[in-house]
DNA sequence: GATAAAGCCTGTAGTTAATACAGGCTCAAG
DNA sequence: CTTGAGCCTGTATTAACTACAGGCTTTATC
C-alpha cells in the first residue's frame, strides 16, 4: 500500500492523472467530470474519487472511446450496469479501431508504392505528383 | 478518350469530384483552390483544371496528408518542384502512418484482452469497467 | 404566365477534443 | 513587501469540415 493524498488542486489532480490542466476544466464543462467543491478562495478541491475518474476517463480516451462513449460508460458506473452493455461498447470500439488500421494500411501502402516509383532527384518529374494527378 | 465537360458548377465539380459541396467553399477560404471567375449572375464557374486540382486534394487527403501539406504539394504542381521533396513529404507521411497503425494495434489489443474477461451477462461485474477504474 | 422546386449566393455557427491566452486574484517564500 | 506560482474566469484557436439561415436566380411543370 502506498499512501494516498486525499486532496488535489486543479493542478495537482492533472499531474496525478497525466492530463492537461485545462482538459480537467473541459471535462467539467461538457460534464464528464463533476463540478467539485470549492475552497473558501474559491478553489477547485478534488479527493481520490475523482482521481479515479479522470484516470478512467484518460485510459477509455488510449482505447480510442470518443468522450459521449466514455459519458455511457461513466453513466453506466456511476448507476447499475450490464456486463454485457460494456462488453457491446468494447468490442464495437473494437471493430472500428481494425477498420482504421486496414484504411491506414492500404494509405501506407499505397504512398509507398509511390514513393518507390519517384527518383527522388532535382528533376521536375515526380510519380507521386503524377499519381495525384492522374485523370 | 472520353469527352470532358469543360464547364462546371459548384455543384458539379463537387459531384465531379467526389467531394461535399461546402467542401469546396472551404478549400476556397483557406487558399486551397481559387477563387474561380463568376458567371453574371454571380455564381461560380469551374473548368477541367480545377477539377483536376479538386481530386489531387481529395486524393491527398485520402493518403493522409494534411491540408498544409496538400498546400505544399500545390505549390510544387504550380511552380518547379524538385522530386526530391516531394518525396521526403510523402515518405514523412508514410511513417507518420506507420506510428499510428501501431498505436491503433496496441489499443485494439488491449481492448480484445479486456472484453474477453468480460464475461458478459447481466452482473454488475465487469472486467473493462474493474481494468478502467484500476489503482 | 404563374408557381414551385432546385440550385446557387453570403455569412455564421456547430462539430470533436482539447489547448492557449488575457486579465485578474490569492497564496507562500524570502 | 515583493515576486512568482498557481488558481480563477471567459474567450479564441486548432483541423477539417458540415450545416444552416435568409435571400437570389434558374429551371421545370401546370
Amino acid at each position: 500500500m502506498t499512501s494516498q493524498k486525499r486532496d488535489y488542486s486543479r493542478g495537482s489532480l492533472a499531474a496525478a492523472a497525466g492530463v492537461n490542466l485545462e482538459t480537467i476544466r473541459f471535462y467539467e464543462k461538457i460534464g464528464l467530470m463533476p463540478d467539485p467543491p470549492r475552497a473558501p478562495n474559491g478553489y477547485r478541491t478534488y479527493g481520490h474519487e475523482h482521481l479515479k475518474r479522470l484516470v478512467f476517463i484518460r485510459r477509455g480516451r488510449e482505447l480510442g472511446f470518443t468522450n459521449a462513449e466514455i459519458g455511457n460508460l461513466l453513466e453506466m458506473v456511476d448507476g447499475v450496469y450490464a456486463c454485457d452493455d460494456v462488453k457491446r461498447l468494447a468490442l464495437a470500439n473494437a471493430g472500428v479501431i481494425a477498420e482504421k488500421i486496414e484504411d491506414l494500411a492500404k494509405m501506407k501502402s499505397a504512398l509507398d508504392a509511390i514513393a518507390a516509383q519517384c527518383s527522388g532527384g532535382e528533376t521536375p518529374e515526380c510519380a507521386i505528383i503524377d499519381r495525384l494527378l492522374e485523370e
